[in-house]
DNA sequence: ATGAAAGCGCTAACAG
DNA sequence: CTGTTAGCGCTTTCAT
């Protein structure tokens, strides 16, 4: 065993002061003599001693972990988000504890709550489609958590929310579309019940309005974000007559099944027809065609969500409260073409 | 505020005992007579008490936590690792937490000591490449933390390790690809210096000499395992004369690079090319036409990664000690076929 | 089989 | 600005 490790009152004696202003100086108090806090620092630098996590947090009833709440958005997602979120906390001194759960659970409540409690977690993000849930919200609003949601829209107070306007983006999309000439464009949408469903759906139609396009439900078929719901609804789509002659998947992986089911009915694409999604997932990139998406800014997302919690944890309500809405942006490959 | 929490001393009271005896009954320990250990427990469920995490680590040095360092495999690698890891700690009352990292840095193994000291981590998993990485083992092992590494071959002791042999794998496709009618078979590599690399190739070698097919280094082109490279290579491969009837990516991405070339040069898979993977990531099962590759059993080996150090930890040697091979399971799709 | 008391390493009143 | 004194909630010698 090495020189067992070197605690606050090892740096205390070797200072000659209290623990008390080691902790200070620790805690980036003010209230230390500027230079007592340079020689304690210096010592604490000589020693390599760090404050053990475990005994500050007991005393001071914290953690310094944050805990990442997710149902299972596909895996390129969650990669970006904790990439986000961990490029904050190690400026910060922050770990992150992931946990992933089951959306459909009854108990996604109080199973969440535990996992705070247990491990006095400073703060949580929750990701879609959970962050949607606000019963979870209320029971740690209630709780006094710290909890930032990722979402599509003002779900709730600007403290707890980072905003991508989806709508806006998909409504690009859409006059991308339009201005390419489509004014048949089918649309596949989300599962029922979700946000993100409803905000592309609308992003959709207010692009169609807003370009007097008539809103034809036909034209409109339910997906569930799955590449076997892209298939399924691409088949309805295209047995239309006369067919859309682009379609707007509202994510990659259905966009996916409708490549696949165009290529099945010897259409080629984007001749025959125009193809677009929405997550600039991997998938999108490595398809051939390359799929023209929507790329969500998710990393800057997160990496916000993060700062917005450390922010309220050190008192500095302000910058919590800042609100934040992203746009995300428009990624033109090989899957669109003008009409002509 | 609700009922402040509810401590070890509540249960000792109300038990009529001395915190020491409920220690025993949390920690079961055999030392409790029966009637008492009833009575306690009851109690301990009558108050919905749970033991202060931070309070038990700083009292036992332990911490509940075990880590996970990788650099940045695939997401959907991680993704089902994470799975994997989870079902397991789930029951064990153990949480993760994550750390990705950078394999190129300088600093990796102090950086990895830290945030294991930091932490105070009960045992940490570490997955490819860097668990390759004999440094960072032997430091590991020096400051006595508790690790399991995720390999191709047997690279450290049988409680350090959970193996999938790839090289099995690699010759069971290439055999497969001879039964087929191949015999130029082009190969595509990982990265130099990677174990991974040299196993899979080696693989590809042995299967080729158990054929009695002489190896041709001209079919051998050096990938990266990105995108890019496989279209490289396979660029490289197919300007062959005569041109290989099938080319082995040793993973998945470059699997899809190898594709877009052929498609690119006019070839059709599998009438012209047969194309085969490693990974069986979700671009495999997206793309078209459907790849045929090799799956690894990363959500087993990943439970059994967790399973090995909780065993370490609750002392049971002989169950971490046990040496665990898996093989990964050929999933034959559209893109290779006999040769006529 | 059970208990008393002493910490684990740190922060938090409350002086001074 | 700095020190004193208690704990935070649990585990662990060492007795009994």
């Amino acid at each position: 065993m090495k020189p067992s490790k070197i605690t606050i009152t090892d740096v205390a004696r070797l200072a000659r002061v209290s623990k008390r202003t080691v902790s200070r100086v620790i805690n980036d108090s003010p209230k230390v003599g500027k230079q007592t806090r340079a020689r304690i620092k210096k010592i604490i630098d000589d020693l390599g001693y760090s404050p053990d996590v475990q005994a500050r947090g007991l005393a001071s009833r914290r953690s310094y972990l944050l805990g990442l709440i997710y149902d299972r958005p596909d895996a390129f997602y969650i990669d970006k988000v904790l990439r986000g979120i961990l490029s904050v906390c190690r400026e910060a001194g922050y770990e992150l504890v992931v946990h992933p759960c089951d959306y459909h659970s009854e108990t996604l409540t109080r199973e969440a709550l535990s996992f705070v409690a247990r491990l006095k977690l400073d703060g949580v993000i929750v990701l879609p489609p959970i962050s949607e849930d606000d019963q979870l919200a209320a029971a740690l609003e209630d709780e006094h958590v710290r909890y930032v949601r990722l979402a599509s829209i003002p779900l709730d107070k600007p403290e707890h929310v980072v905003i991508s306007n989806e709508r806006v983006a998909v409504a690009e999309m859409t006059e991308y579309l339009v201005q390419l000439g489509h004014r048949r464009i089918g649309y596949i949408t989300g599962p029922k019940g979700l946000i993100s469903t409803r905000e592309r759906l609308e992003g959709y139609r207010q692009a169609l309005a807003g370009q007097g396009i008539e809103y034809d439900e036909g034209l409109v078929a339910r997906g569930e974000y799955t590449f076997e719901s892209g298939l399924r609804c691409s088949l309805a789509l295209l047995d239309l007559n006369p067919r859309p002659t682009a379609i707007f998947a509202s994510n990659d992986e259905m966009a996916v099944g409708v490549i696949d089911t165009a290529r099945n009915l010897g259409l080629h694409i984007p001749g025959d027809l125009s193809v677009v999604g929405f997550d600039d997932s991997i998938l999108a990139s490595r398809i051939n065609p390359a799929l023209t998406t929507i790329r969500r800014p998710v990393r800057e997302m997160a990496r916000l969500a993060a700062s917005k919690l450390i922010a309220s944890i050190d008192g500095r309500e302000e910058d919590a409260r800042v609100g934040v809405i992203l746009v995300p942006s428009l990624v033109e490959r090989e899957t669109t073409r003008p009409l002509d």
